[in-house]
RNA sequence: GCCGACGUAGCUUAGCUGGUGGAGCGGCUGAUUCGUAAUCAGCAGGUCGAGGGUUCAAAUCCCUCCGUCGGCUCCA
């Protein structure tokens, strides 16, 4: 149901002809009232679904608004030209009257025009900030996944790694700067610095990634380098997963708004969805793979032999439609990529021992970004009584101090969850790994397997993104490389994962097939590895190559001349001693050892431009 | 979504109180063949975010919209 609500001085009509073949009987051909809040009506074929439902949220949207704008009188006028997707005639006017009558009993002053006529009408808008609002009416459904959660009430911990619980306000934060800021950033929203995120400038002029205007905020386009970071990093997180006995499967994006299981689950989730019209239906996009894997999972057979069971999925993409105020470059999108495991386990026991595992596979991803990290576990206060001694060894895992939060009582379908947060270089904190327990959709997606005895049990499922969002930790690195910019340090991102890892320059023309040859004998020594190396072979001076290369980070710059056609050595510009030792004079096979050393347990993919600059347009 | 700031060539940007837009980088052409962070010269490139209004005249003033950023809110 579309309504159109206008706070105006007066409103009358005067009914004209009919509109439809049976409209509704005629009381007066006339009408006006005065200080009044005006309610144009649109009765959609979703209403028809549920009438009822829709009556009453409409009735409580109008009074909402009634009482902000203190009017007494109400006059609910049909409407059609509000949708482009009308209920039946018939239906619509029985909601109407329903609607009507509702309103009344809430001691309204209530008129209604009459149905199914043409209607001359004149209205006086106020025109202050209030007085013009449109609501669009989904029983039940929309408004309730989006309305704000009760207020949670939170109880602050830090737990260090010896296994003692302080409480946040008493801790000594002195030796943890970062562990300070996710605890004040969480608990108080506090916003130290302002100003825009260090990366967006990076991933432009890196030409990594960019805005697209022809499309929705939070939607972005990737250039050749960033969709080859990307795509390592997919196919380093698959390769993780997959090792940790997650099954690949993929589901669709988008799913039936109406579907009975689903709109249960709905509720439960407060994020903003982007809806899809396809004939009469009405789809939502994912938010995240957990529909697609419960379809799956629910028509299933599962005995307990087969639990732990790690169903997976690299979700390209999840919709949120977040508040156009809250996208921010690559932190925050309204359509990324996620991995998304769950976890079917039996029991609590199964449950606690499966998350410490992933709680280490979450430990190397971040090891393998290099990214620095905050740890927060969150409680729902009584599981985590009963569960003292799982925070512990989470906290010595962690070996460092860790943020801990308890709830009152259970707001979110998990009774515990852990998250990896970074923080940037706006000192704002962001979530990367996070692990849940959830201890009840098993149950609503009827989900179930086989115990020892026959007897049929719903399992606990761990919700689980290991690298969480893959285009935030594109944010994290970069963020994590204007910090150190910010420090004085040169800006790098892994080895593994940079576009060009061997710049090669040619001192003139002539030595551009001596590049090829380097090249080519370099893959010789290397067969099983992809090493990824380029030419600048452009007309340009030595020095502005090596400045280009330098502005594009890459992490070994070789120059190529006579000295190196002579004596077969090289003497490579490493970007930092990480890499290599500078001022040393390498042969091509201790060169192609350092290398393989670096790129040996990661994904690898080839040069995702020519090798030759001269032949590489400029996407920024 | 609300409040605020901003939007000038592909990029970075100058343009004061209104009088039909300047530059650097990048691109193109030519010269230059070079040893570790910018070789030199010339040329092209602009419905000044979009639409409307005020004015003899608008990049400049006003309104609406779009986009970006920031704050609020929100964040599984």
């Amino acid at each position: 149901m579309k309504l159109l609500l206008i706070h105006s001085d007066y409103i009358e009509y005067e009914v004209k002809n009919k509109a439809i073949s049976n409209p509704e009987e005629i009381k007066l051909k006339k009408d006006r009232l005065e200080e009044v809040l005006t309610v144009f009506i649109a009765v959609e074929k979703i209403d028809e679904k549920s009438p009822n439902q829709t009556v009453l949220d409409a009735s409580n949207e109008i009074e909402k608004t009634a009482e902000q704008l203190k009017v007494k009188n109400i006059m609910l006028y049909p409407y059609a030209h509000l949708s482009s997707n009308l209920g039946s005639p018939k239906i619509a006017k029985e909601i109407l009257i329903e609607l009507e009558y509702n309103l009344k009993n809430k001691y309204y002053n209530v008129k209604r025009s009459p149905f199914g006529w043409y209607k001359a009408f004149k209205i006086s808008c106020k025109g202050h900030p209030l007085s013009e609002l449109s609501r669009d009416i989904i029983a039940g459904k929309e408004k309730e996944s989006i309305e704000k959660e009760k207020e949670i009430k939170s109880e602050w911990k830090i737990l260090t790694p010896e296994g003692e619980f302080i409480d946040a306000e008493k801790f000594d934060f002195s030796d943890y700067e970062d562990l300070k800021l996710l605890y004040e950033y969480e608990s108080k929203g506090s916003r130290k610095i302002i100003g825009e995120p260090a990366h967006v400038k990076m991933m432009q002029s890196l030409e990594l990634v960019d805005y697209e205007p022809a499309s929705d905020s939070g939607n972005f386009r990737w250039y050749p380098k960033g969709r080859m970071i990307k795509g390592l990093l997919e196919q380093h997180i698959n390769n993780i997963v997959r090792d940790i006995g997650g099954m690949q499967v993929e589901t669709p994006i988008m799913y039936d708004i109406e579907h009975p299981a689903l709109s249960a689950y709905l509720k439960k989730f407060p994020a903003r969805q982007y809806r899809v019209r396809s004939d009469d239906k009405e789809f939502f996009l994912r938010f995240a793979a957990c529909f697609g894997q419960y379809m799956i999972a629910k028509d299933m057979t599962i005995s307990y032999r087969n639990l732990p069971l790690r169903m997976y999925e690299l979700t390209h993409y999840s919709f949120r439609r977040e508040q156009s105020g809250e996208t921010s470059g690559l932190r925050r999108l309204r359509c990324f990529t996620m991995p998304d495991l769950h976890t079917f386990c039996a029991d609590l026991n199964q449950s606690t021992e499966e998350f410490e595992r992933q709680f280490i596979t979450s430990m190397k991803w971040m090891n393998d970004l290099k990214l620095h990290h905050e740890v927060a576990i969150r409680f729902v206060k009584e599981f985590f009584d009963n569960n003292k001694e799982l925070a512990k060894n989470l906290a010595k895992l962690a070996r460092k101090p860790i943020l801990i939060e308890l709830w009152d009582e259970q707001y979110f379908y998990f009774v515990m969850k852990f998250e990896f947060n970074v923080i940037d270089s706006m000192k704002k904190a962001s979530a990367l790994s996070t692990v849940q327990i959830d201890v009840e959709n098993a149950e609503r997606f009827n989900i179930s397997y086989t115990d020892e005895k026959g007897d049929k049990k719903y399992p606990y499922v761990l919700h689980t993104s290991i690298s969480g969002s893959i285009d935030r930790c594109v944010y994290a690195i970069l963020e994590r490389e204007a910090i150190k910019i910010k420090q004085g340090q040169k800006p790098i991102i892994p080895f593994w994962i940079s576009p060009t890892q061997i710049r090669l320059i040619p001192i003139k023309d002539e030595f551009v097939t001596l590049c090829n040859d380097f090249i080519d004998n370099l893959n010789e020594l290397s067969k099983n590895y992809t090493i990824r190396i380029d030419i600048d072979d452009r007309d340009e001076s030595v020095g502005r190559k090596i400045r280009d290369a330098e502005k594009e980070w890459i992490p070994i710059i070789i120059v190529i001349g006579d000295m190196e056609k002579d004596t077969k050595t090289y003497k490579p510009r490493f970007r930092n001693s990480e890499i290599g030792e500078n001022d040393k004079s390498y042969i091509l096979n201790d060169l192609n050892k350092l290398i393989i050393e670096k790129i040996k347990d990661y994904p690898q993919q080839k040069i995702p431009l020519p090798i030759y600059i001269s032949k590489r347009p400029k996407f920024k």
